[in-house]
DNA sequence: CTGTTAGCGCGTTCAC
DNA sequence: GTGAACGCGCTAACAG
């Protein structure tokens, strides 16, 4: 085995003060640089501590400080795709700042995830990231907890919380105004399940855009799966009735690959006959495709970052406010809608 | 704001004990059952915590029991595909044993790794889990850490360590034993970054299941990198240099994928005319492919469970051997070596 | 059955 | 400049 547990035990404190030949209190401020220690002593500290490897007990410190310098990570989901993203973030953003993350997969069941509140709160967790794997609004876990909540993702049914989440409506916008400015006015739209807010929002931003511009969709918007399969389905459907189109939005990465796949075997060249951009910036699945795949980006390690830093200003006092905040998104252009010279 | 700071702060054992009018230790075995306690001032108790809304503080008693609860999963690269099964393992067998997860993410950076193997004793972890984003093994954190490690996907350098990786020699084999049963026999192999480990034991499982039929591989591997695109490209290579070949091994998946899209641009059925099998079944991939892949499954989520259970096996003082441990993996049969039918 | 006492490891007054 | 004493929240021994 790895380790010598029977052995030598984490060293102590008073380890510490009894091999440097001082009392607990003097080790203390020695190694934390507090009152006034004589240099001939703080350095007989110092050297004691480090020929145990006197590591502090951050427990023993929580318990006196009243704050544990460690958060919760609540996820509804570690499979996801944007779970990953928006846990890098916030880890990174909290491991600069001294601050241990605990991570709960509750894997979408409310009584797990009730369980692990419990848990996080019994270690005393100075604040808590709730993510959701979808946009839908999740149910709040209520005014009663006695630390700072942030939703990231799916947003909190309950206004009094403070949500982020992408701006899917600016998404939906930003996608089209960019075709528009390809030159494309034939404009049909692709997308997965419609129960999800997030096709729902796309779209409301889509239809903004293209009215602003005196335009509509081609066809209705169609709804299925958020697959590839469904994407080259609805390709087939879609070049079939409507053979004048000249740019597909799809709901996602994934669906856009399906179209791009459906079109090469139609013979429609990309970008020059039909352009065609997805949704979410998944790069194995973007930089990957024939040509590369235009995208929106909705930026999720930033929104992880940004729950972060409200929850370190809860935890310093700092009102963070309240309500469902939409994180702006960003449009990354690649070949499928501009030909790459 | 969603939490009322000011107000209430988390209700302490005193705070039960005074509410129902008993002293702290009755309060304290009210609650957890110790020693005899009469039923009416139980109740009373559990009242009062129940009104108060109390949760035991995990640090004071962690400080008291000498072990906290907490193990540490020190990741070198969240991003990684193969982090998040390992990580959902591990979080879950945890889960069910009342231990909480730390998650720390180096980012390939050994600086980073060792501050926050830092924190992590100092938090006191009672484990520690180190995940790798190669099979290649990797430097030991050494052996005088207080608590018993288990390193995953990377094995540790130095043989006193435990181990557990996947076995990447079997999979070569189970790939190539898979295309002899399914009739073939001029076989080619695609592979990504030639300096991977998990390249170079796949290969090596692979030849030796040939060399048992007899066979040999056709032509000369090719290596290049872990993407799509090289599989593309290496196929129109091979199927041009060595049309006669009927079954292409391929180090990922996604590889896999550039070489059915060859394929099919070529004219070559599969799996009729071609059989093509791909390696990590990555459902993204290999269920959205047409035919859908035929993979090797190396069973990550099993592993980080596995990994899970030797760290409680060790925290309860059990040995856990020493050594590199490689885990079975699993073959997962789909359209592209067999015809649906 | 219940309450008192003694720490777990540490930081922080306050005397010396 | 240094050390003794107290308390953070809790549990495990004892007394009563």
């Amino acid at each position: 085995m790895s380790s010598n547990d029977s052995a030598s035990r984490a060293a102590t404190l008073s380890d510490v003060a009894q091999r440097a030949g001082v009392s607990i209190a003097t080790a203390s401020k020695a190694l934390n640089g507090r009152g006034d220690v004589a240099p001939a002593t703080r350095t007989r500290v110092l050297e004691a501590a480090e020929a145990l490897s006197f590591t502090p007990n951050a427990m023993a410190r929580g318990l006196l400080a009243g704050r544990t310098g460690t958060v919760g990570l609540l996820t509804s989901d570690l499979e996801g795709r944007f779970m990953i993203p928006i846990l890098m973030g916030a880890e990174d953003a909290f491991g600069a700042g001294q601050v241990n993350v605990f991570l709960c997969d509750a894997r979408g069941d409310a009584i797990r995830e009730q369980h692990h509140l419990k848990a996080l709160l019994s270690r005393r967790v100075d604040g808590i990231i709730v993510v959701g794997r979808q946009t839908d609004p999740r149910p709040s876990l209520g005014q009663d907890i006695p630390v700072p909540v942030v939703y990231a993702y799916a947003p909190s049914d309950d206004a009094r919380d403070l949500s982020l989440t992408p701006d899917n409506y600016a998404g939906g916008r930003l996608a089209i105004e960019h075709l528009l400015a390809c030159g494309r006015t034939r404009i049909a739209h692709v997308s997965g399940d419609p129960a999800y807010a997030a096709a729902q929002d796309r779209l409301a931003g889509a239809r903004a855009a293209l009215e602003s511009a005196g335009l509509e969709l081609i066809g209705q918007p169609m709804f299925s799966e958020w697959s590839e399969q469904w994407g080259r389905d609805a390709a087939a459907m879609l070049l079939g009735q409507h053979p004048e189109i000249d740019a597909v939005f799809c709901g996602s990465d994934q669906i856009a690959r399906g179209v791009l796949d459906t079109a090469r075997d139609l013979d429609r060249s990309v970008p020059d006959d039909l352009a065609v951009i997805g949704y979410d910036n998944w790069e194995l699945l973007a930089l990957n495709s024939r040509p590369e795949l235009t995208s929106i980006d909705a930026n999720l390690q930033q929104l992880g970052r940004q729950a972060a830093q409200r929850v370190f200003d809860a935890i310093d006092g700092v009102d963070i406010g309240e309500g469902t905040h939409h994180l702006p998104v960003r449009l990354v252009i690649r070949g499928s809608t501009i030909a790459r010279r």
